[in-house]
DNA sequence: AATATTTTTTGTCAAAACGACAAAAACACT
DNA sequence: AGTGTTTTTGTCGTTTTGACAAAAAATATT
């Protein structure tokens, strides 16, 4: 059984698409639907508006509900109002996506029912992945989330190249290198940059307007030159 | 007296924003309100969702509503849910922007009771301004609908540089010379643009795709060399 | 008819940005 | 010391951009 919702009245909903970039790839948090309708579905979080919160405050709220202290970045995607996008009865949603460094989520991770799926974002589709390298058909998906889950995915290679959304997805120490950086672009945008024009782009985007600083210090070595770090200076 | 809503449940609208060019202006279709709240106040029409119709098809319903036969270009803008925006209660609004040549608005505008309105776009806020040339202060504006229109511009100025929206303000008949689209670009953007350059952006974006194709054809003439004429191949 | 005026169109040219590569530097490991 | 790995820096020809200037095609003026 589910919730039921009355049939004539429009309800207004918030999903979240928290993601995350850990080793060069993109991953979506996704859980298992328990209840119908799309039982056994994996879907987005999501939550109904309530009476007295924007939308941006039941954002808040379902971050909270699903991945307490996340602290992501979030940013309104888009509106799906289909008619019969939700089969309880008509539901539009908000959808917003919440940006979240691995090192923080990895802690988080433990405590929430999601999983972790990996986004393929080379094709013109975005091919999702779970933890055991199963691919998901858009028809595994709940509702209308693999459409927005592309309409997402779209957004986010069209912003990282003239905003500041790649440095949402840094780890929270607030320090760097260039290619921890370059994994990011490369996880959105699903091809490899060149490094050395990659640096270019970055320094004249970000380090000549002050939004991030080169630092005297190296990183701790594993194998080849260490590497700079950069500091990000969130304020500017 | 105005309809009530029901206290205890949230509602969702739809705003729009007719948006047009005239001689290198930007302009916007504002209706005076009749009822409270915001009687009196300018303000962005709008409508109510309805059951079995999405958003989209709302913003199709209104568009008929408020000027039968426009055929405007729509694309969503963002949705706005502040818990206090609507004193009636609580109403999201997703909002539209729908672009419209002046050519076919101004047969339209006889039958409408909306009004044109400039809107300065060279400052940082958008300045409107009423056909008497009186100004508009933001406390003029009914609802959030200052907010709105402020996103609006924004959203323009943002992609006008990278998709088609200029050529939708395009007159008909598809017949154009780069002047005029010069004028789409300034009204929009709030600054003039180099002749010779403006002309190399354009033809390297739309041109060389075929987007648009010179004709052989010169326009009628009131003073100095005549201009070329382009059409724009509207399926590619 | 010749000249000026207006407007569109084309051209120029140096500076900046981009793309593809190559070289050098700084470490670890053997 | 030598090898391998990874980051960093440099080069260079091409393309793009920004700021101007000149030419072309029409009308208006004397």
């Amino acid at each position: 059984m589910h919730e039921l919702l009355e049939k004539d009245r429009v309800y207004a909903a918030v999903d979240l698409l928290f993601l995350t970039v850990r080793e060069r790839r993109l991953y979506l948090l996704l859980s298992r639907r328990e209840n119908e309708p799309c039982a056994g579905y994996a879907a987005l979080p999501g939550r109904m508006i309530g009476l007295s919160e924007s939308a941006e405050e039941t954002a808040a709220v379902l971050e909270n509900e699903m991945l307490p202290g996340a602290g992501a970045y979030m940013e309104q995607l888009y509106t799906f109002s289909d008619v019969h996008r939700d089969a309880r009865g008509r539901v539009i949603t908000i959808a917003y996506f919440a940006l979240i460094p691995y090192q923080r989520l990895e802690r988080l991770l433990p405590s929430t029912k999601m999983r972790l799926y990996e986004i393929d974002t080379r094709a013109e589709e975005p091919v999702l992945t779970d933890e055991e390298g199963k691919r998901l058909a858009k028809s595994d998906l709940a509702f209308d989330h693999a459409r927005i889950i592309q309409t997402c995915v779209n957004r986010l290679k069209g912003k990282i190249g003239y905003t500041d959304i790649s440095l949402r997805l840094l780890s929270d120490d607030k320090r760097f290198t260039m290619v921890e950086l370059e994994g990011i672009f490369e996880a959105v945008t699903g091809q490899e940059a060149d490094k050395s024009n990659f640096r270019r782009f970055i320094r004249s985007r970000f380090e000549d307007s002050g939004i991030i600083t080169a630092l005297r210090q190296t990183e701790k070595q594993t194998r080849g030159r260490p590497a700079l770090l950069y500091r990000w200076n969130r304020e500017a």
